[in-house]
RNA sequence: CGGGGCGUGGCGCAGCUUGGUAGCGCGGGUGCUUUGGGAGCACUAGGUCGCAGGUUCGAAUCCUGUCGCCCCGACCA
């Protein structure tokens, strides 16, 4: 290709739309365009990334036996109600994209492809002799993100692989599983990308186990914690470690203590000498359900820890009844919503997890029992301090058997940096930041199960199949090499990914030596089945260069004064090391590096 | 949705406080010079100042509403 045919469009100063790196590189070399927020047209050098992408992830979800398919991307509601999904995906905070037809038929844009698939394989697969099977498409996703951000990092269109396997049994779900972490593996290694396996929390996908893969780069959504050995890695919404230690509250019995204005935990800390560890603090939230009614959550903690949200969802969900369908989200609840309801006001600031379910008497629309849940922090306190459910009034040396009855404990505590990890106390976890290109999950037979998927076992009785689902953003997975992969010049794409291998560049075009030698060079390349790129403009040389640097072509031939002795100077982009070599040994040295990097790094 | 910020030639911005001619840099076109790290000079094209109301003799500027975009939180590949 001739960059003068190319359509390059270079931007000089950074775009205000942009923030982070590799958002600024792309739209400034020329890569892609905003339509609309987070929806983006791939300019044909980005598609050739993608392209480049998609081949990779392609041959390895062959690699496993995937089948290559293509879902609608229209879906009837139906499929949607059937697995209980609908009302959670587009009421509310849901992200899928809905419309009627002209018929008043509700449809949605699939945010993923779980409900079809599985009703395929409801219709396909009828026998243990078909199984295991995996199929897999590289599509457009629909999702009405909340917030769409980062350019191709949370677009509200994107293109993702997703694949989905079923199985006879468990075990056979556990091994495709395995297969796919490690295509994984293979994948974003030969992206080039410095990729690592987390544990996950399974979202709104459902499911048990489930692993994200997550490049590191600064401007990464998530919070990993490792530990330092590399034996434990999780995404913060999952991570569990062990807190550290409480100081134990000498007190023999219970008394009431007059904290005027102390509201929070540091207040009631620094004015009596408390430390943290030594108090419960409460918190009220309200649950909303698809269908049911809303239910008020009285949650304890330990005063110097932090309520994980995702771990507090996953345990409402677990006791919510089904009758109230999907969880929509969990809030707390505000002085003026607790007062919506009728309710005579809570002494917020100064609540005890012993507050009746009185207070929630006469409430107009929410369910008038708590929801108790406390973390194993809190219920571990033999003795604590913790609001008397009275106004500027907290109790000191609190039991819990005394107050009230001990709350249900589960983990609600989001592990913090600097924690003992579980698996070796004397391991800590450390914090990077990731960004989430990949996630595998044993979904298990929810889908299935839901679905009506079946199917005949050797022993002639009918079961649900088991299935997993595994799915790649590739789109993102583009521009996070862009973050891992740059330099203060413009973008180093690793060579296995990049829209051009090489680029030819004649210092002065008019100059028919330098002409003559880089067509020729140019030809040869394309001949030897390199991807080449010839800047044939008639820009100045530091233009060409720059332009070269900035759109991040990893090897650059300058054909400059030395054509007139057959000379050229190969240039790396990403290590900037620089050689003179005869043109007529630029192939020879030039091909089996190549060869070598196209492989991945 | 809550909080913060921004909408002025293709891009990046100034002008707005204190109403009165729409400006700068980059980019585009033409010509001459230059030619290995975003060249110089000259000429030139290109703007409903997001949109709609209002105030005013007069609005980019003041007021009201509205739309869009970006950042922080909930969502996720």
């Amino acid at each position: 290709m001739r960059v003068s045919r190319l359509m390059l469009v270079t931007l000089r100063d950074d775009p205000a739309e942009a923030e982070i790196p590799s958002h600024k590189l792309l739209l400034r070399a020329g890569y892609m365009r905003r339509v609309a927020s987070g929806i983006y047209a791939y300019l044909p050098l980005l598609w050739r990334v993608l392209q480049k992408v998609s081949l990779i992830v392609r041959q390895e979800m062959d690699r496993t036996g995937a089948l290559e398919t293509l879902l609608p991307q229209l879906q009837p509601a139906e499929l949607w109600e059937r697995s209980g999904r609908w009302a959670g995906y587009t009421a509310g905070e849901g992200i899928m994209f809905h419309l009627q037809d002209r018929q008043g038929r509700e449809l949605g844009l699939g945010p993923t492809h779980e409900e079809v698939i599985t009703a395929l394989a409801a219709d396909l697969l009828r026998s243990y002799r078909q199984l295991p099977v995996s199929l897999y498409q590289i599509q457009t996703k629909f999702r009405d993100e909340i917030r769409p951000r980062f350019g191709l990092m949370r677009g509200r269109e994107f293109i993702m692989k997703d694949a989905y396997s079923f199985h006879a049994d468990e075990a056979s779900l556990k091994e495709t599983y395995g297969a796919m972490d490690q295509a994984y593996r293979r994948i974003f290694a030969r992206c080039g990308l410095r990729a690592v396996a987390v544990e996950a929390d399974s979202g709104a996908i459902g499911g048990s186990a489930s692993q994200e893969f997550m490049v590191t780069a600064d401007a990464g959504e998530d919070l990993v914690l490792a530990s330092g050995d590399g034996t434990y890695a999780a995404n913060q919404e999952r991570a569990v470690s062990i807190p550290p230690s409480a100081i134990a509250l000498e007190a023999q019995g219970c008394e009431p203590l007059a904290t005027p204005g102390q509201t929070s935990i540091d207040d009631l800390c620094s004015s009596h000498g408390f430390d943290p560890t030594q108090t419960v603090k409460v918190l009220v939230l309200l649950a909303r359900f698809a269908e049911g009614p809303a239910q008020p959550l009285l949650i304890s903690l330990r005063g110097d820890q932090q309520l994980n949200d995702v771990k507090l969802a996953n345990a409402v969900t677990a006791r919510a009844q089904p009758a109230w369908g999907a969880l929509l989200e969990i809030a707390p609840i505000s002085v003026d919503q607790w007062a919506s309801q009728g309710l005579d006001p809570l002494p917020f600031g100064s609540l005890g997890p012993h507050l009746s379910d009185a207070a929630l008497q006469g409430a107009s629309q929410w369910r008038s029992q708590f929801l108790r849940l406390a973390d194993p922090t809190a219920t571990a306190l033999k003795r604590f301090v913790c609001g008397a459910n009275q106004v500027d009034t907290h109790l000191v040396g609190a039991a819990w058997d005394e107050l009230v009855a001990c709350p249900e404990a589960v983990d609600l505590r989001s592990a913090q940096p600097g924690d003992s990890c579980c698996h070796d106390p004397s391991q800590t976890l450390e914090a990077s930041r990731g960004i989430e290109v990949g996630h595998i999950f044993q979904l298990g037979r929810k889908y299935s199960e839901a679905l009506g998927a079946r199917f005949t076992t050797e022993s002639g009785t009918e079961e649900a199949l088991w299935m997993g689902c595994y799915g790649i953003g590739v789109s993102r997975l583009a521009q996070a090499a862009v973050e891992q992969h740059h330099d203060a010049h413009g973008i180093c794409w690793p060579v296995s990914i990049a829209p051009f291998e090489v680029i030819v560049v004649p210092a002065n075009i008019a100059e028919p030596t330098q002409a003559e030698l880089a067509e020729e060079l140019y030809g040869q390349l394309q001949e030897a089945g390199v991807d080449a790129l010839l800047d044939d403009r008639t820009e100045r040389a530091g233009v060409k260069f720059k332009d070269a640097d900035l759109v991040g072509i990893p090897w650059r031939v300058v054909v400059g004064r030395g054509a007139g002795e057959g000379l050229v100077e190969l240039v790396e982009r990403a290590t900037g090391e620089k050689r003179d070599l005869a043109a007529t040994n630029l192939l020879t040295a030039l091909l089996p590096v190549l060869q070598q990097q196209r492989g991945g790094i």
